[in-house]
DNA sequence: AGTAATTAGGATAATAATATCTAAAAAGGG
DNA sequence: CCCTTTTTAGATATTATTATCCTAATTACT
């Protein structure tokens, strides 16, 4: 509903690195792990690594790792950096000539939606993303336990 | 952000049909006035007919019609057989594997917004399209005399 | 130095979305 | 009944997205 594909693999991605901050991890294990094409996801990292969110290390011992605090990298940067963000800051329903003529009649109405879309995305981060993800382990654990 | 291409002109070219509910619109008249690819809309709308949404008459006078009063098709109805509606009721954020190895860590979250814009697709009818449009024109046009 | 491990990047492939073209079918008007 | 108009439907083209493959470059370890 909100990302590609390509954003989508970059969250878990990342999540997955906020996850194990402590050391590099190779795109092959974060493939494997998290269930992601492998070469798709390589690419996907190097663009990453390109736009600073990312750092990486060649060769053994090499991989990738956040560039900076997990809590300090949001969804919004993410998806600004894979998808862009026009979708959200432009015509809110994707009726593309708002003009005199065609004006977008659902602008107004679907304005504060939108908003609440783009905020909730800025406010959420790498940090939020695992922090989400340990409770939800621990929930389901109890409940079969 | 919501919409692919193919159902913001099934909705645009709706909504001009529910502006000229009293008489029949050639696919090449929505199209000119629309500013919409003529064969692709065709296509649109033919199969807006098979899911019985318009109504269509071959020949001279013929075109497309609305199948039923504009204010009982809503946006969400239109969506619902362009596009589907998978992404409005499955995980919210796209994030595919939702299980507990990799639960949706924003599913909780994010569940109240995609509500809201369920919501507002279901809420809004082809009549209240034209009737903001038509609010819309009256200011602009009030603004620029 | 040599070798294995790993990212980087270019080329290619597959699939889905978007768009066009053409021929056939249906309807109305002469 | 024929001609024109218009939808219908199927084939094709284009573009974007998603995905894979291959080679080069870099690094770590021996």
């Amino acid at each position: 509903m909100i990302y590609s594909k390509e954003c989508e693999y970059a969250i878990r991605a990342m999540t997955y690195l906020a996850q194990h901050a402590d050391r590099r991890c190779m795109a092959k294990e974060i493939a494997e792990k998290e269930n992601l094409p492998q070469h798709f996801l390589s690419k996907i990292l190097q663009t990453l690594v390109r736009e600073k969110l990312l750092e990486s290390a060649k060769g053994p011992k090499g991989g990738f790792q956040l560039s900076k605090p997990a809590k300090t990298i949001t969804l919004y940067h993410i998806k600004k950096f894979v998808d862009g963000v026009d979708d959200l800051n432009e015509c809110a329903v994707g009726l593309t000539k708002c003009n005199d003529e065609m004006p977008c009649p659902l602008h107004d109405d679907f304005k504060p939606i939108r908003e609440k879309v783009k905020n909730y995305l800025k406010s959420t981060s790498l940090a939020d993303m695992t922090k989400a993800l340990d409770n939800k382990k621990k929930i389901s654990k109890a409940a079969s336990g």
